[in-house]
This record gives C-alpha cells, sequence and structure tokens, in this order.
DNA sequence: ACATGGCCGGCCCGT
DNA sequence: CCGGCCATGT
C-alpha cells in the first residue's frame, strides 16, 4: 500500500488516509479525484475496514468498473468483488429488488426507459382527450421527473397550491390528474421509471426504519463522486444512509456541474460544510492533464461565472501550444477542416486516431463531422445519440423478453402485440386498456381472462389474443430452463420478428438483422461473463436490469483506434491529447434555450469549462458562419464564450465577426439578485433577447431598439470616455485617441478613425486589418492600446 | 386491420 | 431534414 500512497502528491494524500468523519473534496478539472478515491478506498481496506461496508457512488458504470479494476490490483480481486460500487440508479435499482414487497412492488419490475415514459404519456394524453398541443408529452414528462426528483409525490403535488397554479396559468390544469394516471399506470404495470428508483428509495428509507437502519449499518463507509451533479433526491438519500456513522466523503468540482436540466442541484456541493459537524475540507488545485495554456484559458472562463467556490486551479506543465481558433464558411467546412487538421497531425507527429475527441453540444452536430470523417477515410466512432438499446429492433426483441419476466409491463406489451403484424388491432388495444384500467389488473390478465369480462371482441380476435398469451408463457416456460441467449434466439425465431425484418430485404431490414445479431451476441457474451461473478445469477432480469441501466460509454470496445464523437455532457470525466470543441456559435453554444436566466448561462459556460479541460495537449475551437439547422442554411454568429476566453491564451486563424449587440451578455439585465430570490419556475421569468445589429453596417435585419435595459446596474466598463466633445478616453492606464493601434479580441489589430460620443456612450470607429472598418461602443468592447 | 402519403413540428443535454 | 401522426383508401 506505501508504495501507492507514494506516488500521490500531499494534497493528494490528506484525504486519501482521511477515514472517518464527513469529508469534502473539491477536486479541480484534472487534478487526479480519481486517483484519490481508488487509493482512498484501497486504504481504507488495508486498515481493516470490510470492503462489505463500503459503499462508491459513481457517475457512469463505466467508472465503477474501472476503479473496482484498479482497487483489485492493489487489494486483490476475491477483496473488491466485494465493494458495493456503481452509480446512484444501479445500486439502488438492486436494492429495490431486495425490498420491493414492501413497497407493493414485484421483485422483477420493469425500468422504464425515457421511450416508454413517452409512449405511456402520449396514451394518457390521448385517452384523457386532450389537446396534444398544449400537453406536449416531452414537457409533461420532463415536469412529472422534476415533481419526482424533488419529492413531490402525486399527494404532495395535490395538496401544493402553489404548483396547481403554476400549471393552471401555464394552460395545463389537467397536469396532476396526469401524474397521478402515469404514476397509478406505471404501479400497475410493475414498472419504474428512472427518477422511481430515487424516488422509491427514498420512500423505502422513510417508511421503514427497520429498511433505513440495516443499510445504514450496512454501508458504514460511503463515497460520492461528481458530488455536483446529485439531485435533491440523490442527496436525501446520502443524508439518510450516513446520518448515523457520518463517514461519508464526497468529491466534486463545483465548476464543473452540467446536469440542472435533469434536476442536479449545485447547492448540494455548496452547501455540504452546512449538512455535516465538523466537515474536513480538502482541495486538489494542481492540473495534471492539460498545458498551461489550456488550464489558464479554461480559468479565464470561469471566472466569469459568479455562482462558485473558490479555488485556483494550476499546472506545472508545459506552455503547451495556444488554442486555436478557425472559423468556416459552413457546418461542410467546419468538418473539412477538422478532418484535414486532425489528418495532419497524424502524418506529423504519427498519432493514433484515439488521441483525438470531437466534442459538440448537440448529437445532431455530428453529420456533418462524420462524413467530412468519412471523406478522409478517418476511423471514428459516435458515443450516445440514439443508443444501440433504443432502437426499434432490439427494444422489439427486449420487449417480448420484457413480457416474460413481467407480463404486466404495459409498453413491452403495446410494442410487441402486434408486432410482427398478427391482426390485433388499435381498436382491440384500445379496449383492453379501458377494460384493465376498470378492472384494474394488468392488460395481460384481462387479455387471459377474457371470458370473464364484458370486453365485446369477436372469436375470431379472442383466437389472436389467445394464442399471443399462450405464445409468451411457452416462453416463460423455456426461461427455466435456458439461458439469456438461447431464450432470445428461440424468441425471435418463433415470434416472427427474423421474418418480418427479412421480408423485403432492404439495406434497412439488413442493417436490423445485423443488430439483432449483435445484440445475441451480447448475450452470449453476458451469460459467459457471468460465470465468473460470483454475485451475479446470469438470469435474463440481470441482462434486462444492465439493459435498462447501460450507457453507450459502458459497451467500449478497447482496442479499436478511433476517433471519438461525442457530446460535451457525455465527455464529462474523460480526457484526450487533441480536443476540437465545433459549432461554437450563439444560439447553438450557448444555445438558445439556455440564455433565459443567469444559471442557465452559467451552465452553459460551465459546460464550455468542460469541454476545454478535457485537452491534454492541444485545444481546437471551430465555429461556421451558416449552419444547416432544420434543413435550412442559417447564419450564424461566433460564442460569446470565445472571446471570454483571455486573448493570450489563444491563437486565433481567422479573425472573428462581430457578434451583434446582445443584451443578455453587454449589459446586465438580472441585475445582482441572488438566485434564490427569483420564482422556482425560471419559465416564469423567461426574456428573449431582442437581437439587432447595433453597430453593423448597413440596415439592421430585426427591427431597431426595442430593447432597453431597464436599469443596468454594476456595468463594468473597459473603456471609458472622459467628459463631452474630448476625443481622449480612459483605457485602464493609458489613452485611446486617434491615430492609435489598438488590438481587439474578436478583430486583430487596428487603428483608431474616430472617436464620437461621450460618457457611458463613447464610440470609436476603427480600420482593422482584416475585417474592414467597424464601430464599436467602448463601453462593451475589450480594447488594447498596442505600443 | 393495415398500407401509404402528406404534413407538421422539433434540435439541447441523458441515468 | 427527419420521424411521427393523421387522413384516406383498400
Amino acid at each position: 500500500m506505501e508504495k501507492y500512497l507514494s506516488q500521490l502528491n500531499d494534497a493528494q494524500l490528506e484525504p486519501t488516509i482521511q477515514i472517518n468523519g464527513p469529508m469534502i473534496v473539491i477536486a479541480g478539472a484534472g487534478s487526479g479525484k480519481t486517483r484519490v478515491l481508488t487509493y482512498r478506498i484501497a486504504y481504507m481496506m488495508s486498515k481493516g475496514i470490510d470492503p462489505f461496508n463500503i459503499l462508491s457512488l459513481t457517475f457512469t458504470n463505466k467508472a465503477a468498473r474501472e476503479m473496482k479494476e484498479r482497487i483489485s490490483q492493489i487489494v486483490g480481486a476475491s477483496e473488491a468483488k466485494n465493494l458495493w460500487m456503481g452509480t446512484f440508479h444501479s445500486v439502488f435499482a438492486k436494492i429495490l429488488r431486495i425490498e420491493a414487497d414492501k413497497l407493493g412492488y414485484p421483485s422483477n419490475f420493469t425500468i422504464y426507459d425515457t421511450q416508454d415514459s413517452d409512449r405511456l404519456i402520449r396514451d394518457i394524453i390521448k385517452e384523457m382527450n386532450l389537446d396534444k398541443d398544449i400537453y406536449k408529452y416531452k414537457q409533461i414528462r420532463s415536469r412529472i421527473s422534476s415533481y419526482k426528483n424533488s419529492l413531490i409525490t402525486v399527494r404532495a403535488y395535490f395538496q401544493n397550491q402553489e404548483l396547481i397554479e403554476a400549471d393552471t396559468m401555464a394552460r395545463r390544469p389537467r397536469m396532476g390528474d396526469i401524474y397521478k394516471e402515469y404514476v397509478e399506470r406505471c404501479f400497475k404495470a410493475g414498472a419504474m421509471d428512472f427518477d422511481d428508483l430515487l424516488l422509491k428509495t427514498n420512500e423505502l428509507l422513510t417508511r421503514f426504519p427497520d429498511v433505513l437502519a440495516k443499510y445504514q449499518n450496512r454501508f458504514k463507509y460511503i463515497l460520492v463522486d461528481e458530488y455536483q451533479d446529485t439531485n435533491h433526491s440523490q442527496y436525501l438519500i446520502v443524508r439518510a444512509l450516513s446520518d448515523k456513522f457520518q463517514n461519508i466523503c464526497v468529491v466534486g468540482d463545483d465548476a464543473q456541474s452540467i446536469y440542472a436540466f435533469r434536476g442536479a442541484n449545485i447547492n448540494n456541493i455548496l452547501n455540504f460544510q452546512k449538512d455535516y459537524d465538523d466537515v474536513k475540507v480538502f482541495r486538489l488545485e494542481q492540473n495534471y492533464r492539460s498545458t498551461k495554456n489550456i488550464v489558464n484559458a479554461a480559468n479565464s472562463i470561469i471566472d466569469k461565472n459568479q455562482t462558485k467556490l473558490e479555488k485556483v486551479v494550476w499546472t506545472a506543465n508545459d506552455d503547451g501550444p495556444k488554442i486555436k481558433v478557425n472559423r468556416s464558411l459552413t457546418d461542410a467546412d467546419e468538418g473539412r477542416y477538422v478532418a484535414s487538421t486532425i489528418f495532419d497531425n497524424k502524418m506529423n507527429y504519427q498519432l493514433n486516431n484515439s488521441d483525438f475527441a470531437i466534442l459538440y453540444r448537440t448529437n445532431a452536430q455530428s453529420r456533418s463531422i462524420e462524413d467530412a470523417l468519412r471523406k478522409r477515410d478517418i476511423p471514428y466512432r459516435i458515443y450516445g445519440g440514439l443508443s444501440f438499446y433504443q432502437r426499434k429492433e432490439i427494444k422489439d426483441v427486449l420487449s417480448y423478453l420484457r413480457l416474460i419476466i413481467n407480463p404486466a409491463d404495459e409498453e413491452a406489451l403495446k410494442r410487441v402485440i402486434n408486432f410482427p403484424p398478427r391482426g390485433i388491432g388499435q381498436t382491440t388495444v384500445d379496449r383492453l386498456i379501458v377494460a384493465a384500467n376498470g378492472y384494474k389488473r394488468s392488460i395481460f390478465e384481462v387479455m387471459k381472462n377474457i371470458d370473464k369480462t364484458d370486453i365485446k371482441v369477436n372469436s375470431g380476435i379472442k383466437n389472436k389474443l389467445q394464442n399471443f398469451v399462450t405464445l409468451i408463457e411457452s416462453y416463460q416456460v423455456l426461461n427455466q430452463t435456458a439461458d439469456v441467449f438461447e431464450l432470445a434466439e428461440h424468441v425471435t425465431r418463433t415470434s416472427g420478428l427474423i421474418k418480418e425484418f427479412n421480408k423485403d430485404g432492404t439495406p434497412e431490414g439488413v442493417t436490423r438483422m445485423e443488430n439483432i445479431e449483435e445484440l445475441l451476441n451480447g448475450m452470449k457474451d453476458f451469460v459467459e461473463g457471468q460465470k465468473e461473478l460470483a454475485d451475479a445469477t446470469g438470469s435474463l432480469a440481470e441482462f434486462l436490469e444492465d439493459v435498462a441501466l447501460a450507457t453507450d460509454l459502458d459497451n467500449e470496445k478497447e482496442d479499436a483506434d478511433q476517433v471519438a464523437l461525442m457530446t460535451i455532457h457525455l465527455a464529462k470525466g474523460l480526457e484526450f491529447p487533441y480536443v476540437f470543441i465545433v459549432g461554437l456559435e450563439e444560439d447553438l453554444f450557448p444555445s438558445a434555450m439556455s440564455m433565459n436566466t443567469r444559471s442557465e448561462l452559467e451552465e452553459e459556460r460551465r459546460l464550455f469549462y468542460v469541454a476545454l479541460t478535457r485537452a491534454e495537449k492541444q485545444a481546437y475551437l471551430t465555429y461556421a458562419l451558416s449552419r444547416y439547422r432544420w434543413g435550412k442554411l442559417v447564419d450564424s454568429e461566433p460564442s460569446r464564450f470565445i472571446e471570454e476566453i483571455d486573448e493570450q491564451y489563444l491563437d486565433i486563424v481567422t479573425p472573428i465577426e462581430e457578434r451583434r449587440f446582445n443584451p443578455m451578455l453587454d449589459a446586465d439585465i438580472f441585475g445582482d439578485a441572488p438566485e434564490q430570490t427569483r420564482r422556482p419556475d425560471q419559465s416564469q421569468v423567461r426574456y428573449k433577447p431582442a437581437k439587432q445589429p447595433v453597430f453593423k453596417k448597413g440596415k439592421a435585419k430585426t427591427e431597431p431598439e426595442k430593447y432597453q435595459p431597464s436599469k443596468p446596474k454594476n456595468l463594468k466598463p473597459v473603456a471609458q470616455a472622459n467628459g463631452s466633445g474630448q476625443q481622449t478616453v480612459n483605457l485602464s492606464d493609458s489613452k485611446l485617441v486617434v491615430g492609435n493601434t489598438v488590438k481587439h479580441i474578436r478583430f486583430g489589430t487596428g487603428e483608431v478613425l474616430k472617436i464620437e460620443g461621450a460618457g457611458a456612450d463613447t464610440k470609436a470607429e476603427i480600420k482593422f486589418q482584416h475585417g474592414g472598418v467597424k464601430k464599436l461602443l467602448l463601453r462593451f468592447a475589450k480594447l488594447e492600446v498596442v505600443g
């Protein structure tokens, strides 16, 4: 053990050997936090702590797996095996299966993914005869999700006048009824959605003190990684479990909190010290990953955020090259630039494809990049997007398997009851659902006992329903003896799925067959792999749970040498020597939907921070002047994030265009009110920035001056005019006069032609080498006098 | 019951 | 641009 501890620096060593009591490790990007977590667990075990008593919660299953592997190497596999390690969702799904009966759930409950939830909500809205344009299922789903993450049950909802009012105001007075119906239908189907896995765990721990005591005693030591991205529900679970022994260690970086959209609450990490007594605070501030240019550039960005914990990330690494900023004409050109830059670097420095990552804000951006990489014959892999397990044909197979384990599973049943087509139409299914709701039974049970019901169907249909029931029951029998692979192989053949996809030999059908084949191969691997794990059963139920909670990152093909393409969200925790951050354009990154409040904008900025800090050696920022969106070519402007980086770390390959005046950035419309005093529902304070080119030559594209910042507070002028009519402006300590050579972050160097106006409205006309003559409002311009 | 075509609206991020 | 939804015809 000592030999491992000697690999740590002092800052890392302290938290590693601190075993007891509440503690927080604030870990900057690339500061070796995984190493601290890993060695800390190994150290605890070397001090005689039973691994059985350690619970370690990670952000991805992949992280858990890698950490466990590393710990195995230090303390031995047989010891490490007993550690509880995994994501919140996977750990508590396992516990919920053990305790399910207490909550009235079957232990073989289904886990609904987002697609399942969406379909159910869509059906409910239809059944209730509501207007689907007002009751948009995605909005409803996210509403329900946020209720659950805040532990607002249906009962609590109906007791909360404020929530009811908010939904009524949003023209959705039936929101509560939909929520109620959704919850009941999930329960009846023996299904939990992702949020339920946390909500029901809370319910379990609150309602059953003996169960709480059991798990408190079991998990005497708790570690939580990526604590900045925990939501309220997760927070309460951690608090409850750690309450008795208080051996709680949380690790995270507030600057990397990027999951507010799914309920993560940055206050969990900001307030941790208030939650426990005598919290020990550790800081990891030395970055081992990136060059000085990257670390400093990242620091200069995150400085712009108000909400943050103080820390200073630094590095002893080399300066490295500056961050390259490149402009392209279109998204296709951007793709070509990225591809050819990768190509050149590979040639010049003998690099692997896997040394490169291309990060973007939205999955839709991958397309143009892909095209360019393909043309250059550069192998790549896209992570995320429509994951393998979400594809239609795969979900079809899985739905049959889900029905075997849990025939009450409504979503699985609706999916395959008439696929492949077996003459059971929508009308019949609708009747079955109505009847099932009336009898308070599952659809499957109603089908099974159709003669005891008053459902009006003719004997032909009755026969078809009976055949389907028999088919599923025959699979259930086979499941007693066959393994997952054998079962699935049988199911795909006898259900008619293979025949259906083979029907017309279209390329699409061929791809689907290949995917099914890949699924079967995966099952074979699963069956083989499970034999080696002591606590695994290799059962179908276990396979389905793994699949439901798997992410794209979990299916790593280790040996492949490919360029990685993924969203920034997915890149969290990863690192690459060369990183391209593409699509740095206003409305794309920051996203148009995330610019309504300061907190949203700050989260976008943290996202940019995360993106930049993935890079070890060199970062590239790219943007396009126009890009295809919704099939149309639309103009874009460079992202404000580019100009927020301290210029000294940038190598601007192509001069950056003027960004139109944007009150969100250029004036402080938010004032200084702390976020907490605002209404919790941010949709109430929405503000759509009026876009207008204030200093652009020629005609304004939009109507003139609609927006006037009501009372701009705390404007910090970079340059300020000095009295009326004067041609001299104070700029830091130097003087700006006509004839000066100045440097501007976006336009490069230029010569001052004219200074007009006074006070806060002083404007300067400057002739830039690349971009022609520009008029700048000095209050907002970042100018530096050269020489 | 089921196939087909036009049209509408969405593209943020993901356990 | 693309997939899902609805109307329409068989």
